[in-house]
RNA sequence: GCGCCCGUAGCUCAAUUGGAUAGAGCAUCGGCCUUCUAAGCCGACGGUUGCUGGUUCGAUUCCAGUCGGGCGCGCCA
């Protein structure tokens, strides 16, 4: 919709230009919806904007602008308000011809081809197989499948990655933890691994070690050895068990991954190695101390880093580096990683690498998106422990205690970089004060009508409606319309701004606007002609709750 | 100390990326159930956008400073 309002303006400020009624080109203009009624429907700052460079009263240049326009039969009148504002009064025509596409298009009403079939990557969650997942990857993983899906809708090829740390020292404490459980040390003995991993799952791998189960995951099979002193059995046994736990509860949330990539490979196939040797060979590293160093104050770095530690073994962020660059070798032009924003710290050296490659990677990949950490309450309280994890909420814990539904709307709602209460309570709470409830409900009440429709044999004829739109009249409907009007925008400036929120707050906002018309006007009417118009706008708004849950993730039931 | 994020109604959060009179939900208060789902509905109250300056036609939004909260500042990952 704002589109074809576009187009008029673009038109009138191109044939202005041309003809010399404003000596200026088409300045970068936003249409916006207005907040209130009286300022029409969509409003334009072009004469704003045009005020500076042509240095003319700003109301002037809108008339101008107006006088222009073509004319539309999408638009009743124009109006210039304030100080120099042209407002758009749209025909309800403009409306009903919405509903019409809606209805047309299905469950591809939203769907916009942006992205012109592009590839992107999107990395998120990437924990480390050393125990459960998290609230934090909860979140994380959302806001990245969230992201992706909205990335599908706008025409890109994406990619979903997970990168492994299945190399380092956390995982051969993960190893020796497990070798302590093997030999029936507990967390607590003097025995017990400096810095272990305490949660009770340690246990249940080392049973099953003992056991001489078989884990499978990411294509890997691994038998256990059975042997307490094979570190590097054990080793192989955990990291593989871990990840099969862990993609066991991401699937369980709905997320599945495209490419798992494993660290270990980098280091397996020389890629880290070659990084090195590459920074080196462009002069951009220097040995200081028994180390190998990154002139990353050279790329915008607070401080140089070590790449090579005195020890011969490389720091974590290499790999990270080499990782990247494998991205960028696969053809991802358009990378998104997603991290806590604990990381943010190691995401300027990182870009540092990667820019001391000198191989044309632009400063500003890969794109990041950070989000804040998550506290869970319940009762009033704050949850910090769950057994299984020890000292941590796990995602299992919040599906568990709150849904698959609640879990992934209530982790999406808030904006990223801002921390974020996940209320347990009203999560669960079967009430309109949970917005899941609500915008679930509003998709299940249209299906009530449905079914209501079946059992006194009343027949919806769609044709017959789409001709009877002008009987949908006042204000509760018209908000109902507009409303849906906004998916496609909604849906677009989500996905450019990376800021899956906005869906979030608007289907709650669609789910009220249907609810107060609903409780407002009957549908099921004797008058054939107004209700088969006031059904097909609800058909209409089912159809967007519908795509909009699933772009979230979250299910569209046909009954509650 | 330095860097990043946040600060908006009593509470949880929005605000179309610089737009017009800052909006929802909860809580509070006042009205409502003979209806396609009362698991609700309608209305009212509620604000110096932490604070001080600046930029401009216009600032919650951008800049500088300041206060408060979070995170990060390793030859750990």
């Amino acid at each position: 919709m704002k589109d074809a309002l576009r187009e008029l303006l673009l038109h009138a400020l191109d044939q202005l230009h041309r003809d010399g009624g404003l000596d200026a080109p088409a300045p970068a203009f936003v249409i916006e919806r207005t907040r209130s009624r009286e300022h029409g429907d969509f409003a334009c700052n072009a004469a704003l904007l045009l005020a500076k460079t042509l240095g003319r009263k700003p109301r002037d240049i809108a008339g101008v602008i107006v006088g222009a326009l073509p004319a539309s039969k999408l638009v009743e009148r124009v109006e210039i308000a304030g100080p120099g504002f042209i407002n758009f009064f749209l025909c309800d025509a403009a409306w009903h011809e919405e509903i019409r596409r809606v209805l047309h298009d299905g469950a591809h009403y939203g769907h916009s081809r942006v992205g012109a079939g592009r590839a992107v990557g999107i990395e998120f969650v990437s924990a480390n197989p050393t125990g459960p997942l998290h609230v934090g990857h909860a979140r994380a993983a959302a806001i990245g499948d969230t992201l992706a899906r909205l990335y599908s809708a706008t025409g890109w090829k994406v990619w979903r990655e997970f990168y492994y740390n299945d190399a380092g020292a956390q995982i051969a404490n993960l190893a020796l933890s497990v070798q302590a459980r093997i030999r029936g040390i507990e967390p607590d003995s003097p025995h017990w691994p400096a810095d272990g991993y305490r949660g009770d799952y340690i246990r249940d791998v080392a049973r099953d070690y003992l056991d001489g189960a078989t884990v499978e995951a990411g294509g890997e099979r691994v038998s256990a050895a059975k042997d307490p002193d094979d570190l590097d059995a054990i080793r192989r046994f955990a990291v593989t068990w871990l990840r099969r736990e862990q993609d066991q509860d991401l699937r369980a949330f709905g997320v599945v991954f495209d490419v798992y990539f494993l660290e270990s490979s980098l280091y397996t196939d020389g890629k880290v190695q070659q990084v090195v040797e590459r920074i080196a060979a462009q002069g951009h590293s220097y040995e200081a101390d028994g180390a190998l160093w990154l002139r990353a104050t050279e790329f915008g770095d607070d401080k140089d880093r070590v790449m090579r530690k005195s020890d011969g073994t490389y720091t974590y962020f290499l790999p990270d580096v080499a990782y990247h660059l494998s991205k960028w070798e696969r053809g991802y032009k358009h990378a998104i990683t997603e991290l806590g924003a604990d990381h943010h710290g190691s995401l300027a050296r990182v870009k540092a690498g990667l820019q001391a490659l000198d191989i044309g990677i632009p400063k500003g990949w890969p794109q990041y998106v950070l989000h804040q950490m998550v506290t869970v309450m319940k009762g009033g309280e704050e949850v910090k422990i769950s057994k299984r994890a020890g000292s941590y909420v796990t995602l299992r814990d919040l599906i568990e205690m709150a849904g698959l539904d609640a879990t992934r709307y209530f982790l999406i709602a808030r904006k990223s970089d801002s921390q974020l209460v996940f209320d347990i309570d009203l999560a669960r709470a079967q009430t309109n004060d949970n917005p899941v409830y609500y915008i679930q409900y509003a998709h299940a009440r249209v299906c009530s009508v449905q079914r209501q429709m079946h059992e006194r044999s009343i027949v919806f004829e769609e044709l017959h409606a789409l001709k009877h739109l002008d009987r949908l009249d006042g204000e509760h409907a018209r908000a109902v319309m507009a409303g849906v009007s906004r998916f496609p925008e909604t849906v677009e400036t989500a996905a450019e701004n990376h800021e899956p929120h906005l869906l979030a707050q608007y289907l709650r906002d669609l789910a009220g606007a249907f609810h107060v018309w609903y409780n407002a006007e009957q549908f099921l009417v004797d008058d054939e002609d107004l209700r088969n118009a006031r059904v097909a706008l609800a058909y209409a708004t089912r159809q967007v709750l519908a795509n909009g849950l699933g772009m979230l993730g979250v299910s569209a039931p046909e009954s509650m």
